[in-house]
DNA sequence: GTCCGATCTTGACTTGTTCAAGGAAAGCCG
DNA sequence: CGGCTTTCCTTGAACAAGTCAAGATCGGAC
C-alpha cells in the first residue's frame, strides 16, 4: 500500500494539484477497497477531521475521471471504490450480504471478452460481474429468499 | 411479441392474480425493452389511462421476484426492465448516449463464465456489460468526452 | 510574498425509489 | 350472481444518494 509521498505523487502524474483531502480520500480508497461513497467520507474523516461530504464527491469523481480510482456499481448498491486500476479485473457480489470479492481477469486484457454481435460498437470494455452466495451466507442460509443484493448494515 | 390473453396466462402461471396495471406494465415491457421506469410509467399509461407510480414500482417488483421479467440496471442509469428471461444474454450499452443493445450470450448456460477464482462463492451468474460506442455516437463525435454514462434526454 | 484559478464549505435541491394507511377489486365459495 | 377474504392499487409523504450553486480558501506559479 502506497504511503503518503506515493500518494501525492500519484496526483502529481495525473495533472491535478495536492490537497489534503485528495490525499485523505486516495489513502482510503487504497486501504480499503470496495467501500462505499458514505463510508469513505468516514474513512477520510478519521484521516482529516473535517471534510465535507461534498468534497468527497467532488475527489471521487475527478479522481475516477483521470484514471486513478475505478468505481463499481452492482445493481442495489451505492457506488463503490477501489484502487486498483488497470489491470481489468472482476467481481464476485455475494447476493445476500453484498460483500465484493476481486477476480483476476481470465484472459488479460481489455476487453477481454468480445460479444457474438458487436451491433456496430466500438466496444472498449467488458465488465463482468459474478453473482452467487458467499462462503458464510451459504452456511447460515443454505436457501436464502431472493431478494435484490442488500448489504448488511 | 405476446398478446393480452397470453400475457394473463403468464401472470397466472406464476401464481399472480390477474390486474389490467399488471398486464399493462408487462405488456410494455414485451413492447419495448430496455425502458427506465419512467418511461415504463409512461408506457402503462398510454395502455390504460390511470396508474399511479407506486403501483407500477410494486407490479415491476412482483413480475422481477416471480422471473417474469428481469431488472438491468447500469452505472448511471436508472432501472430498466426487460421480457427476456432465462437465456443468460448480455448486454451492450453505449457511454454516451445510454442506449443497451441485446448480446446472446456465446456459452450458452448460466453461469455462462467461471472466474479463475470463485473464493469460495457458490456462483450462479455471470453478468455481462459491454461499454462501447454505438454506431451514431462513433459518427457524430470521434473522441467524446468521458464522462459516466449519460442518456440523451 | 502575491496573485489567480482550482478546490473546498455550506446548504439547498433533484431524482429515483420506498413506506404506510386506507379504499378497491380479484377470485373463491356458496 | 352476491358476499367475503385477501391481495392489490391510490394517495401522499418520506428517504437515500447524489448534484447544483455561491462564496470562502488554498495550492502553486511567478
Amino acid at each position: 500500500m502506497p504511503d503518503a509521498p506515493d500518494l501525492e505523487r500519484l496526483l502529481r502524474a495525473a495533472g491535478l494539484r495536492v490537497t489534503r483531502p485528495r490525499v485523505a480520500v486516495l489513502d482510503a480508497v487504497h486501504a480499503q477497497p470496495h467501500l462505499d461513497t458514505e463510508a469513505l467520507i468516514g474513512a477520510t474523516r478519521a484521516r482529516l477531521d473535517a471534510v465535507s461530504h461534498q468534497a468527497v464527491y467532488d475527489v471521487l469523481r475527478v479522481l475516477t475521471d483521470c484514471g486513478l480510482v475505478r468505481r463499481i456499481q452492482p445493481q442495489g448498491s451505492p457506488a463503490r471504490y477501489e484502487a486498483r486500476v488497470g489491470d481489468n479485473h472482476h467481481h464476485l457480489v455475494c447476493r445476500d450480504c453484498g460483500t465484493i470479492v476481486d477476480v483476476d481477469c481470465t484472459i488479460g486484457t481489455a476487453p477481454c471478452l468480445t460479444p457474438s454481435d458487436d451491433a456496430g460498437f466500438a466496444i472498449d470494455e467488458a465488465e463482468v460481474v459474478f453473482w452467487g452466495r458467499c462462503p458464510s451466507c451459504t452456511d447460515s442460509r443454505p436457501s436464502a429468499p431472493r431478494s435484490t443484493a442488500q448489504r448488511g448494515k
